[in-house]
RNA sequence: GGGCGCGUAGCUCAGCGGGAGAGCGCUCGCCUCACACGCGAGAGGUCGCAGGUUCAAAACCUGCCGCGCCCACCA
């Protein structure tokens, strides 16, 4: 073994290996408890990035140790089409070869994005081998493949046929830039600086005028309307009249409806059904009539008046406003005017309510109640908790979803269309229409969101709707990992439809993640160039290090996650540190797997270690069963780091090298007994170097990813151990700190008595050889602290004693000021614990342990006051 | 307009009722026979501010101040 440790070697030699042996393949039969992820599916076109990798490493430790635990584990991956990102990126290929989509056809369009997907699509599922992810590659699925196909075919059917989906003409929000319509999700709203115009319109008989505001002044040219509350005094002799559209001479209605806001501006507003969703509905209720003024990519259209033909959105909208000041009809105009403005998710255009006549929408309300209720009752819960609350929020106020997509790569709308205007939605492919039976169909030529065959991920992925092994196995599926931001997008409609379809939750638990963020917080982005590259960082550290480094990030608290190259370069440092001490280990340790030497054979560092172990196994165990990550890689870190090797290999090292065979035997299977089941624990979060290091515990083959996960064991708690453990690091730390504050050098051998509890002596005096070498003290004895002191030496102090050195080493005086320091901050401890136990009310009505508690610090300080007096007067 | 989260060491964060912790960075000393990707020792914090509850508050309550995010049809 090499004194450093390269994962580029060890790395893609194991996940090659595992793949080969094909461990991590699920059997539904196995007849153990199932556990079963499903992987969020990256898009077809992604790559790695370090949300994946934050998530992936997430589910993987989850799955890894379930596994572990005896568990039936499951991480079934695969891809999404992503709809609108894969058809942009081949529309840009194709541009290169100076070809159009739309010259191209559809038919032929679509076979390209497969061929661009069987060529180039998919990077990713390497680069998520070479994570490590323990998935069950025999199970990969992809969201357009054949069986994920007709589950889509299925789901929209039932729904259809069970009135849940419907087409209608509706208000969709537009994207001018992708020309195709999105859900509400999609739309991201943000902040932007626009202006509040006011402007007159004047009445058609001449006899006054109503002003109205706007912040899209170029959509008057589609008013059918104004509207004014029906209570609002001001307007009510004028509701019923008409005003005159000054640019094309229309007369329009003044209404009255109750969505309007008396006190917002003049409390009269334009309504523009066509291109505003509150405008829509008001037109809805009042019959006002619908004018379309925009083209599909939002310039104005020859419905409008003709003088603002072609323009778009923006030029219109000052053209208007030209216009109108011309006419003097402009009352005012604020500016900045900021208000919030929805943009396309994707390419982030300004989104157009537009009517794009007839799409296809999932009607919610059916759905949401069940969804709603099972974050409630506690069949889904949330993790951390706190999402609990906006999921129902949002259950609440959802909305129909609009799920028909303008695009041509997707799955195609099952509904088919007769000359007569008969609708025929069908799982086959129908050869006449269900209504007529007229031959000459012609299917609707948009294809579904891409979230509409996502929902459906946790079952269709299982086989789904036939009634599989996998599906009664794997579903529900027992958690879901994945960020916030697709909180509504995903995990909402996975629910409501694994209720409606399945019958069931498609998950039990949903841990909800934040966003990779940079060492400050701010997010990764190509023009701050604080990108992290997560195969970059595996190439450099090993992905073990990255993983270790996210999970180590993944703290519940924050609502997102900072990494840092460093925090990657320490997890590689970690890496090693564990190499080296399988290095060590294995110096003594013949190999195979550890067994126990008897109990009565066990000194005091082995009951220190097993003792310490068992803490560890309790504390990653609690932060794994609530899903605190960056909880369990602490522990690990601290145990594995500032236990294990800083306190129990350097303790044992006496032993390992000593002349007693046996018990140097018994402290190496000691060592590798704790350390091989520390590997077990550690291997979830670090799979390489575990696997890798764990082969030498192996009797002959065999992976650790198949081995039991440990199990706890209250006979190794050993809380004597540990007081004594504890006399020994205090007398070592106090010769240290000495040492360094006299400035005295490392290879400088002196003299020490340690005074100890005489409970402690022969703990100490077994390990007197060790205290020599760690603290460098030559030789070193061991005698009781009520013992009297070689006069002319000095003392420091230990929490539970002293230790006496001999004169000439070090400078008095400054030893006297540190010495006058402790003296000051003990009598302060002093004052304020007899304070206290003062207190009558702390003496009523404190918990009788902490009244104990602050005895012990009244004699302690006590104690320790009267240790220091004793010291400053053998200085002199 | 509604909601959520966060202000703790120089930086990034744990701690969430009984005497403040970690990693990185910094200082000092060490190539000590597993590891310099390391070892040892340190410095550094009125725990955002103000009230309140309590024997006891970094933690609980209220109000401010400051940051970030989500939702929302005031044109």
């Amino acid at each position: 073994m090499p004194p450093q440790y390269d994962p580029s070697e060890v790395e893609p030699r194991w996940a090659a290996a595992w793949l080969e042996r094909g461990i991590f393949r699920a059997d539904p039969a196995s007849g153990k408890e199932p556990y079963c992820i499903v992987i969020p599916p990256p898009n077809v076109t992604g790559r790695l990035h370090v949300g994946h990798a934050l998530g992936d490493t997430l589910q993987d430790l989850l799955i890894r140790r379930a596994r572990m635990q005896g568990y039936e584990a499951l991480w079934l991956p695969g891809m999404d089409h992503a709809g609108i990102a894969t058809q942009v990126v081949v529309e840009r290929e194709l541009r290169k070869e100076g070809i159009d989509r739309l010259a191209l056809g559809r038919d032929a369009f679509v076979e390209r994005v497969w061929a661009w997907k069987e060529s180039y699509g998919g990077q990713i599922v390497e680069q998520i081998k070479r994570l490590g992810c323990s998935c069950d590659w025999s199970r990969e699925r992809f969201t357009m493949d054949e069986g994920l196909s007709r589950a889509v075919r299925e789901a929209f059917v039932r729904w259809y046929d069970a009135g849940l989906i419907y087409r209608g003409e509706r208000l969709v929000n537009w994207c001018p830039t992708d020309q195709t319509g999105l859900s509400d999700s999609e739309v991201v709203h943000e902040d932007v600086e626009g202006e509040l115009v006011t402007f007159r319109y004047e009445l058609s008989d001449g006899s006054g005028a109503i002003a109205v505001a706007t912040t899209r002044l170029e959509t008057m040219l589609g008013d059918t309307g104004i509207a004014v509350n029906p209570d609002d005094e001001r307007y009510r002799d004028l509701v019923g009249r008409t005003v005159r559209h000054p640019f094309d001479g229309r007369d329009i209605p003044i209404v009255a409806d109750a969505l309007v806001d008396r006190d917002f501006g003049t409390g009269a507003v334009k309504v523009t059904p066509a291109h505003d969703p509150n405008d829509f509905e008001i037109a809805q209720r009042t019959g006002l009539p619908l004018m379309n003024i925009f083209g599909p990519d939002a310039s104005i259209n020859e419905v409008a008046a003709e003088e603002f033909y072609g323009l778009n959105r923006y030029d219109a909208r000052s053209a208007v406003r030209e216009a109108l000041a011309r006419l003097d009809a402009i009352v005012s105009e604020e500016r900045p005017y900021l208000h919030a403005v929805g943009h396309c998710y994707r390419c982030h255009s300004e989104i157009e309510p537009w009517i794009s006549g007839l799409q296809w929408f999932v009607a919610v309300d059916r759905l949401k109640e069940p969804a709603r209720e099972v974050a409630l009752d506690g069949r889904l819960t949330f993790w951390p908790e706190r999402w609990t609350k906006p999921y129902v929020a949002w259950m609440e106020n959802l909305r129909d979803w609009n799920i028909s997509r303008q695009l041509w790569w997707g799955h195609r709308i099952p509904a088919w269309y007769c000359p007569d205007g008969h609708v025929t939605v069908a799982r086959e492919d129908p050869e006449a229409c269900a209504t007529c039976g007229s031959a000459a169909l012609e299917q609707d030529p948009d294809v579904l969101d891409t979230w509409f065959s996502s929902q459906l991920w946790p079952f269709s992925t299982l086989g789904w709707p036939d009634d599989t092994e996998d599906l009664r196995t794997f579903y529900p599926n027992a958690v879901l990992v994945t960020g916030y931001e697709i909180l509504y997008l995903w995990v909402a409609r996975m629910v409501m439809s694994g209720l409606s379809l399945v019958d069931d939750v498609p998950f039990r638990h949903a841990v909800i993640h934040g966003l990779v963020r940079d060492a400050h917080g701010r997010k990764m982005s190509k023009s701050l160039g604080n990108v992290i590259d997560p195969m970059e960082m595996i190439d450099r550290f090993g992905a073990d290090a990255l993983r270790f480094s996210l999970a180590r990030a993944a703290t519940g608290g924050q609502q997102d996650i900072p990494l840092s190259v460093e925090s990657i370069e320490g997890g590689r440092n970690f890496a090693n540190k564990i190499w080296n001490a399988a290095r060590l280990i294995f110096r003594a340790y013949p190999g195979g797997t550890p067994e126990l030497p008897p109990r009565e054979r066990w000194t005091l560092v082995d009951r220190w270690l097993l003792a310490r172990h068992e803490a560890l196994l309790a504390e990653v165990d609690g932060a794994l069963d609530r899903y605190l990550f960056a909880e369990s890689a602490q522990a690990l870190y601290r145990f594995l780091w500032s236990e294990f090797c800083d306190w129990g290999l350097e303790m044992q090292k006496g032993r390992l090298d000593g002349s007693d065979e046996r018990d140097g035997a018994d402290a190496a299977a000691v060592l590798a007994w704790v350390f091989e089941r520390t590997l077990r624990l550690l291997h979830p979060m670090m799979p390489f170097i575990t696997e890798e290091i764990w082969q030498g515990f192996a009797g002959g083959g065999g992976s650790i990813a198949l081995a039991v996960w440990p199990g706890r064991s209250e006979a190794h708690a050993d809380a004597e151990a540990e007081a004594s453990f504890a006399v020994l690091q205090d007398v070592i730390t106090a010769v240290r700190q000495f040492r360094s504050r006299h400035r005295l050098a490392p290879t400088a051998r002196f003299e020490a008595v340690a005074g100890v509890p005489a409970a402690e002596l022969e703990a100490v005096a077994s390990l007197a050889e060790r205290v020599e070498r760690l603290a460098g003290v030559v030789p070193f004895s061991a005698v009781d602290a009520s013992s009297e002191r070689a006069v002319g030496w000095t003392a420091v102090s230990t929490s539970t004693g002293w230790v006496s050195l001999p004169p000439g080493l070090f400078d008095v005086d400054e030893e006297r000021t540190r010495l006058l320091r402790e003296r000051d901050e003990a009598s302060a401890q002093l004052e304020r614990s007899r304070a206290k136990l003062a207190n009558e009310g702390f003496r009523a009505k404190a918990a009788p342990e902490v009244v104990e508690q602050e005895r012990e610090r009244v004699e302690r300080a006590t104690d320790r006051l009267a240790e220091l007096d004793a010291q400053l007067a053998e200085l002199g």
